[in-house]
Formats: C-alpha cells, structure tokens, sequence
DNA sequence: AAGCCTATGTGCGTCATGCACTTAGTGTTA
DNA sequence: TAACACTAAGTGCATGACGCACATAGGCTT
C-alpha cells in the first residue's frame, strides 16, 4: 500500500521526503507511518528504477532530495492498480461471507 | 488477511490445519500460502485465545489437532471486519484518485 | 521395499516495519 | 548567546511475518 501510494503522490506532483511525509499522514490520519518507513521506500524505489532522485539546495533550511517517477514507475503503479483492484475483490468476498454467515446464525452485527 | 480468512473458516467449520490449508488455497487459487504459515498462524492465534485445539485421533492416517473458535476469536474476527472494510475503503479511495488523474492527464488505461 | 498421501511442525534466511537516535541547516525565543 | 524548534534525510536494532526446504510420522498402494 505504501509504495503505490507514493508513487500516485509523486505523479500528481513530484516533491521531496519530508512533503511526502506529510501527504500521506494527512491522508492516513488513523496510522500514521514513520518517517524511517517512507524514506526507505523512496530509497528503495529509486534502486529499482521507479522514481529519480535529484539534490536541491534551499535558502530556508537544509537541501532536499526531490523525487519524478520514471516511466518504470509508471508501469509499476499501473501493476499495483491491478493488485489492488484484486486484493479489493478478495476483501469483498470476504466480507460477503462473513455478512451472510452472521446473517444465518444470528451473530447480529448490523449497522 | 491470513488471520480473519481462517477465523471465518474455523467459524464456519470447526477442522483441522491440513483441511484449512486445502480450504485457504481452494479460494486462493492465484497466490497459495504456505502450509507452514497456516500452521504457524493457527498456533499463534491459539496462543492469543482465538482459537482452542484438541488432539482427534483418526483410523485412516496420523491424528488431527482440530481448531475452534472462542469467544475472544469472534470478537477479534469482528474488529478484523472492520479493519477490513477500513482497507477497502482506502484501496477505493486510492483507485479513485488514480482514475480522476488518469482520465485527466491521459494515462488511459480505461477497461 | 519404495513411493505417495495425510498431517503437523521446525530451522534458516529475508524482508518490512516501528522505535529511537543521529546529523545538519536555519530561525526563534528566553 | 544558549536553548529550542522546525525542516530534511537517514541509520541501527529488535521484532514479526513469510517462503523455502526439510523433518517426522501414520497408513495405504504397487
């Protein structure tokens, strides 16, 4: 779920870690993932070619490693769609199961 | 996932690892889980009190440690629930939004 | 006797994460 | 000026989950 997400950040507007951080927490407000956690996976995605790095020096503080997703990347977010797509189904088939179990044996949870 | 799919199983019929893991992969046809994690994840769960186990002694080959469901495991079966319907909720989000801003910029990939 | 199916488990390596800490530049405040 | 806070990136260590392979063992078939 982490690496889709930040590759969609990316695309929609390529940034540094730090933003990152604050994009996803903003949006996951409930699990808030560390900070450790994205810049490993940004360092992670750049060694597999999914997104490029390039320093820039600020004037308010210290520089940042701004992030582009490549053409890799893309392709790999479009396998990613396709595995949650999938992995959405399988939790809607699960969930299904479990409402009609509850529905027969009277597990009530209805709401 | 492992976890609450097994619980559901469990639930739905109380059996034996061996059984669980013919059950698991029938659904999972795609991705197979290993018998190991089966029977790691059943020992777990009987550790954490979701589950209880006795030993079925059989006449047709080597006994059967038989699994079912507490009191804590439907409990713990529910918050999965709805931990699940949070995560989908999340993957819909994700895949709006991948959509809006494929439509837009014409990253078509429309099926 | 060899091989297969049922049935449960363990040992080892790998990978991802959380938690805590470090480094470093800049601005603010007591 | 010293202490603090914010920005920004990263690492070290422990933990936890999984895959792969292997071990063990009962019973049936060829």
């Amino acid at each position: 779920m982490i690496q889709p997400m930040l590759l969609l950040l990316i695309l929609k507007k390529p940034t540094h870690g730090y933003e990152l951080i604050q994009s996803f927490n903003a949006l996951h407000e409930d699990e808030i993932v560390e900070p450790g956690t994205i810049y490993r996976n940004l360092r992670r995605m750049e060694k597999e070619g999914f997104v490029l790095s390039n320093w820039e020096a600020t004037e308010t503080g210290p520089a940042r490693r701004n992030y582009a997703i490549t053409r890799a990347g893309l392709k790999a977010l479009q396998g990613a769609v396709l595995k949650l797509k999938q992995q959405k189904k399988e939790i809607e088939d699960f969930l299904t199961e479990y409402s009609d179990l509850a529905a027969k044996e009277g597990h009530s949870d209805e709401n």
